[in-house]
DNA sequence: CTCATCTTGAACCGAACAGTTCAAGATGAG
DNA sequence: CTCATCTTGAACTGTTCGGTTCAAGATGAG
């Protein structure tokens, strides 16, 4: 195994955000991440670099990954806002269902181990944190909510979605992760008007079915790939 | 220093308990136990056990110190159910706001790291989260909501009390929590029905002001004590 | 004062840690 | 075949880890 080929990097560093994912920064350690990739201590050292350097490769992965899935997600916004926000909590929902990928979320998991990472990576997490705000901030607006409202629901859907990540590492059914975001989404369905989006109707009788939103989050969510993360590319 | 006289475990168990909270299992040596609670690592292994023991001790007492609050919090749930709720998650923001304390929530922190903890460790963090949810479930259901809407709302706050957690080591402003915080507070509101709460009006046009439950929960925001670890004797 | 009790600092152990280096060997291009 | 290139296993360094032991000394009850 040598001379001319080389290992797959994209692989390697797929296991390796799976396996720091899992554990977390510090309880990864570099013959975990050899174990992990099936590369040798020194092929790590030489192709992914030193123990930090490969975390912030790794976290800029799983970044860039769900953070174009949440993007495409939210690209509907303009047109159906809550049909969007919805596709937006199925990428996450998707993934903690996926029995290839860990619980939890790497983003959460390393913001909460902020005060203990260098500051660079912790730095970077935080940034993560951020753009999901500004994505559903933008998202909403563009489904025509008032300023300050989607703020306020901008601030409120990004902390939900981070709860997820916290409530599947303690036991928490499928279905009472969906349960959480069913009732944000529903105050989300009042606040952009009944009547141009369906609601689940948790508080009160259901309006009359407007049938335009039902198909398409239900497309959303059942319709989407397996997304095993070995079949993606190289993103770095 | 020796003879009869004994330091204070109560104190020591604090300092502890903040080491572990603000830098998780992992990141704590039994080095910064020592030096956090000022105690000789021999004194710690005689007197606060080994350092997994030590951690449920703190585990412990985190859960029984702030599950008494939130239980106080609750108690008015069957009168006032809005206005419990929102002290409830006081409890929470009261906690994150103190410069005393670290950000986030060992609880939180300990389930994050579930897969890398001692399955009784593992066990305990889970039976706290479960816990939270049993506690807003009652009180919901004291409430006078309706069961379906009960448990979808008791899993959705306990949800969102938990982000809070993520958040506020994200560097989110207090401002910002408590954005997060209202919205969930408006739905419930809504759920409850807008005739005997008052509701934070951000979907539209505020209702005339039913003035039974603004003073209490200003009260419940503002008035409580600074609440010191230090200040309180040892539960364990 | 006497002495049992407790705390303390320091040392020690085996293990695991991150990080680095290097010779040996496998490979494939020419 | 030849040989430059790359991977590999193994070893090594210095550090930190959790855990344990122990003698010295401080203390306060009697």
């Amino acid at each position: 195994m040598a001379g001319r080929k080389q290992f797959d990097i994209a692989t390697a560093l797929d296991a390796a955000m799976i396996q720091f994912w899992r554990s977390g920064y510090a309880d990864t350690s570099v013959d975990d991440l050899s174990r992990a990739t099936g590369l040798n201590r020194s092929s790590i050292y030489s192709s992914l670099g030193d123990k930090d350097t490969l975390f912030t490769r790794c976290l800029e992965r799983y970044a860039t990954r769900y953070g174009d899935k949440y993007d495409a997600a939210l690209s509907r916004a303009a047109d159906r806002p809550l049909a969007a926000v919805r596709a937006f909590f199925d990428v996450t929902l998707d993934r903690i269902a996926d029995p290839g990928l860990p619980d939890g979320c790497l983003v959460a998991q390393t913001v909460m181990a902020t005060p203990v990472l260098s500051p660079g990576v912790a730095a970077r997490a935080r940034e993560a944190i951020g753009l999901q705000h500004t994505r559903l901030r933008t998202a909403l607006e563009a489904g025509r909510l008032r300023d300050e409202t989607a703020e306020s629901f901008a601030t409120h859907l990004a902390a939900v979605n981070q709860s997820l990540a916290v409530m599947s590492r303690a036991g928490t059914s499928a279905d009472q992760l969906r349960a959480v975001v069913d009732v944000a989404l529903d105050a989300l369905a009042r606040a952009l008007g009944a009547s141009d989006e369906d609601a689940t109707s948790l508080t009160g009788p259901r309006p009359v079915p407007e049938h335009d939103e039902g198909p398409v989050s239900d497309a959303s969510r059942t319709g989407s790939p397996p997304a095993t993360v070995a079949s993606r590319d190289d993103r770095i």
